[in-house]
DNA sequence: GGCAAAAGCGTGGTTAACCAATTTTAATGA
DNA sequence: TCATTAAAATTGGTTAACCACGCTTTTGCC
């Protein structure tokens, strides 16, 4: 019995407890959009548990853009009916830990929509920090050093340079757990980091040249050995 | 001058300052992935800010998956080397807050995925929780009240039968925010509405049918729409 | 000498007291 | 009666003290 586990799930579990508490007192007093909720205090007494886990819980709310808190003002309902509230917060409370093929899945589908933004929209600054990324990770390989975060940083490079912050930021999101598997699996070493190099450069020319479908076909040809790669490992 | 704003910024600020002040000591004391960080107490007399600061930044780091805090053990560094650190840092301190445009951008390519997951991989579950959602949806529009949450919900209960547990997620993180726009914007009412039962419909059949090539276009033919009245609005 | 048990210390997590700012209310004076 | 002002109460944010658990060290027994 893993007593670590326990107590985790045991944390998640009250804290889930007091975010469906707030559901239901949203629901029973019929808060509707810019409605404000108890105090934080009068919450956690009518709760029965701190206030420290009255805020984290609105926090996690608020994170989902459900509630919105101002400072010596309160906490508002967002801009998000009954119907929407209720749906989502079930979700949330059974959200899973995302495994590592839901991650490869998603990198690729964002990877291959970032390049075709990025060819169309990336600036002269963009260029100069995907060259660096490209220039630092073709010296590691060339050394035959492991490269892997040098990878993925020419990669978040373009993501950058999308100029499209939503997909920025859940590329950064997801790329250092991607960067923990891909060292734990041992993905992205020898030969394959070798024909990475050409893969590289060929992405970085197709975004300075600004053709979107060639940048494109690039990465996909890219995540191809990589995609196989990853499938066979595991 | 707004002085709430300044306020934010203010603790933005703090926030950003600290985990800069973090990243330097890993960079310092060459702090390799698996080492442990000092302790949250020593940390925040070292930085001459309070534990609660220090926490604060600590969790945010642990969000994007560079540290990892273990109860009654310590923080340590995530199996993520010192050059990815540093570089998704930087990019963390200067994210932008997404615009609506980027939000739509991003919803449009999740789901454009999900609505293909969905039609290979949903269960009799999924299904029924579509069917429901659905038929929320066509109630309310028929009787001529806003159904965007509806119309949402049902795009969720499709992410959800994608079985991607991080695409799931995404597309919750981004729905409020939508929703809140929608009814900024007062996109989704009248003849869009009941044009979208039709298209919710099809789109539902094709899942059903397995046919993730349907189910695909239908939800372009969907957005298409959509999308013309998003950005003729703004 | 070796091993086990217990005590002490260090950890992240939790709780409660405190703070600054804002809003409301009441009192006072015109 | 109304306006103005000041004080008190209410808010989310911050800080510091407290807790339960785990690890290490020391001590005592075999």
């Amino acid at each position: 019995m893993n007593l670590e586990v326990l107590s985790i799930s045991d944390n998640k579990k009250t804290q889930n407890v007091v975010i469906e508490k707030i559901r239901e007192l949203i629901n029973y007093k019929n808060l509707e959009p810019n409605d404000k909720l108890p105090s934080e205090r009068m919450l956690s007494e009518k709760f029965g548990v701190s206030r420290g886990i009255v805020r984290t819980a609105i926090q996690k709310l608020e994170f989902y853009g459900l509630l919105k808190s101002i400072p010596q003002s309160g906490t508002f309902v967002a801009d998000v009916g009954c119907i929407a509230m209720n749906g989502i917060i079930d979700d949330i409370l059974d959200l899973e830990t995302p495994d590592f093929k839901a991650l490869v899945e998603t990198r690729i589908l964002l990877e291959l929509k970032t390049v075709k933004l990025a060819s169309l929209r990336r600036t002269e600054t963009d260029l100069n920090r995907m060259k660096s990324a490209l220039n630092a990770y073709t010296k590691k390989v060339l050394n035959n050093e492991n490269a892997v975060q040098e990878d993925l940083l020419f990669h978040l490079a373009i993501a950058k340079a999308s100029k499209n912050s939503t997909m920025n930021t859940f590329m950064l999101s997801i790329t250092p757990e991607i960067i923990t598997n891909f060292a734990k699996y041992h993905v992205c070493d020898d030969d394959l980091a070798m024909s990475g190099i050409d893969e590289h450069t060929a992405i970085y020319e197709a975004i300075k040249d600004q053709n979107p479908a060639l940048a494109r076909e690039k990465m996909k040809i890219h995540f191809k050995t990589l995609y196989q790669y990853c499938y066979n490992k595991q």
